[in-house]
DNA sequence: CGAGATTTGTGCGTATGTATC
DNA sequence: GGATACATACGCACAAATCTC
């Protein structure tokens, strides 16, 4: 697989989905840093907006985290808590508002469960480190 | 409210922001187009990037949706759909990957849950347009 | 159908700030 | 202090998609 730029999806979408294999391959373990940006502009002969912006778009998935000054690394999950949606509560998933994110302390693409119990309080969690059960 | 290039919150970030407060305050409905990039980086007085990267976050947020050559859109939120966890089902919310969200024909910003039943099976719902619910 | 206007996508150059080693 | 690397921000130019006439 390599990069058509004449191709109609955006050249930055191509490259995500190239890093993203490899993500999902395990040839990026978890951990590990991504190639720099420079690094990225030679290898896959695009341009560092494009670079940036597949990055950027695979923060937005949760896929990975970059840290200022020192690179990018694929994303270790938290192991997932078990919560149990209480009898006569609703759950919605969505994403952050930016003050949400900021005051969670959550990574760039990672979502939230807003519960409402049977008496209508809201209680919001960070999506990555929840699984929802019901029991039998 | 106005942009202060000499805070150090990023310029991108508090565009992100007047913009956020501007659509959550109905004055960009949903449906509404944004104003164009080259609009912003005049009436905002930044540039170009600051722009995209604003729009970038907001699209991450699911808030808004950009069409190559057309213009960059609120997003006009579905009905959400009541579905009931079965018992003994566990569910994970997370962010689709790049073949999930074309395939789903997902906007960017929208996660994703994954229903995981009693018997092991697995079904994956768009996660803007369900409410979660568990009977009394 | 084509022509032109508008808008976003891409690439590149440059500069400054900041964090890490 | 210096080297490296990413973050932010501005500028310009052209390509490509979309819409209108």
């Amino acid at each position: 697989m390599t990069i058509d730029p004449r191709s109609h999806t955006p050249v930055y979408v191509q490259l995500a989905d190239l890093l993203r294999e490899r993500i999902e391959a395990g040839e990026l373990a978890p951990g590990s840093a991504l190639p720099s940006e420079a690094r990225m502009t030679q290898e896959y002969g695009v341009g560092r907006e494009a670079v940036r912006m597949s990055i950027s778009l695979l923060r937005s998935e949760g896929l990975v985290n970059t840290v200022r000054g020192h690179g990018t690394y694929v994303r270790e999950l938290p192991q997932r808590r078990q919560v149990e949606v209480p009898p006569g509560a609703s759950v919605v998933a969505r994403m952050p508002s930016g003050r949400e994110r900021r005051a969670m302390q959550l990574d760039e693409g990672v979502p939230v469960l807003e519960i409402r119990d049977a008496k209508g309080d809201v209680e919001v969690l960070a999506g990555d480190e929840v699984e929802l059960t019901r029991p039998a």
